[in-house]
DNA sequence: CGTCCTTTGAAGTAG
DNA sequence: CTACTTCAAAGGACG
């Protein structure tokens, strides 16, 4: 556990937290990920022989117990990574995430945004997400971020009916939505005048902050200026896009006379810890180096980068994490993540299977 | 078409 | 409080 030397802490506010995950340009990164992919499937596809050997003395059960006392360790981490921005006043941590809207813009609306995404990018476009839109956050988050503050607290039911302090977390003073600013793909939480409750609707567009947005940039996007289609909300039928695009192109009116008739509520959907993030973001990367399509092989790969990621590289992604968790209960006051339990009926749990019969990381 | 696989983390539930 | 369960993303595979 190279990521577990203890103590530190000190330095998650750093400033190079937003370069070491350059796409391009970063090629110490590139280099490191490059190395590692190629010994880290090696290392994998060994390690998956010793589960196997393990598996077959053992039930599966033990290596999950093995994985939980792992994450158990990760989460004390996790725990102290949180902390973290709390102590650092002022510090770079406190900007809040911004809000996902904008950050979500793809790269080639924005006006000085870089327009190439990375070359070993494959084109993996993601449902409700702009084709252009690339997977690369970190390389062009907002280096002096804005010192709105976020404190809201993250447990459930102590800020989450201060929607006057939404406004002010979403409204980000002029200037600060830099074209640097961005986010992989979508965790965009929708606007809530297109496919928002009611609730935050009005007290957001009360408190004004949407002329905050940048127009233009929405207009270019296909999209209404008040409303930017997100994949949390996900539409019950499942077409998200059209469903959202639809709501955002009609008139006022006309969405609330079609609300009525069909009051359908778009899902919700959870917001994405810190891994989902990365792997948002890696998944490209790996897919292009290793030629791997599977998810359930590059998701094994990425677990291990993961772990073998560096404590502060993994801040960022808490902290955006945390953030992102902000974001949403301010989005989505009255949402639960047990709104969408049993939306998937199955119980992966239950269906522990001996992992060594995963043969599907050969990165030929 | 729906579910599984696979990962970690967050949040929910049950005892 | 602890342990367990479910879901979040993703896309090939499978029934």
């Amino acid at each position: 556990m190279p990521q577990l030397n203890g103590g530190g802490g000190d330095d998650l506010g750093a400033n190079d937290e937003m370069i070491s995950f350059k796409d391009e340009g970063d090629h110490e990164e590139k280099i490191r990920e490059s190395a590692f992919t190629e010994s880290d499937l090696a290392d994998l596809k060994s390690s998956l022989v010793n589960e196997s050997e393990i598996s077959q003395n053992s039930n599966s059960a033990v290596i999950r117990r093995g994985q939980q006392e792992d994450q158990r360790i990760y989460t004390d981490k996790r725990e102290h990574l949180d902390d973290v921005p709390k102590h650092q006043d002022g510090g770079m941590y406190k900007a809040p995430y911004s809000g996902y809207p904008f950050l979500m813009l793809p790269e080639p609306y924005l006006p000085n945004g870089p327009v190439s995404p990375s070359s070993n990018k494959v084109s993996v476009v993601q449902q409700g997400m702009h084709p252009l839109t690339p997977l690369l956050p970190y390389d062009h988050f907002n280096p002096s971020p804005p010192h709105i503050p976020t404190d809201v607290s993250q447990k459930p039911g102590v800020h989450r009916h201060q929607t006057q302090e939404i406004s002010g977390f979403y409204s980000l003073p002029q200037g600060q939505i830099t074209p640097s600013m961005n986010w992989p793909n979508q965790p965009v939480y929708s606007l809530p005048s297109c496919g928002f409750r009611q609730s935050f609707s009005s007290s957001l567009q009360s408190s004004s902050s949407f002329p905050r947005f940048s127009h233009s940039l929405m207009l270019q996007s296909g999209m209404h200026p008040t409303g930017i289609p997100h994949p949390a909300i996900v539409p019950p039928s499942g077409k998200q896009d059209h469903d959202q695009f639809d709501r955002c192109i009609y008139p006022k009116s006309h969405q609330e006379a079609k609300r009525e008739k069909e009051p359908k509520k778009p899902v919700i959907k959870k917001p994405l810890n810190a891994f989902m993030l990365y792997m948002k973001e890696m998944r490209a990367k790996v897919i292009a180096e290793c030629t791997l399509k599977e998810s359930a092989a590059i998701n094994q790969i990425l677990g291990r980068r993961w772990h073998a990621l560096t404590r502060e590289e993994q801040a960022k992604y808490y902290e955006l994490a945390r953030k992102e968790r902000q974001l949403h209960m301010q989005l989505y006051p009255s949402w639960s993540a047990r709104d969408n339990y049993g939306k998937k009926k199955r119980r992966k749990r239950d269906k522990q299977q001996d992992p060594s019969t995963d043969n599907s990381l050969d990165c030929s």
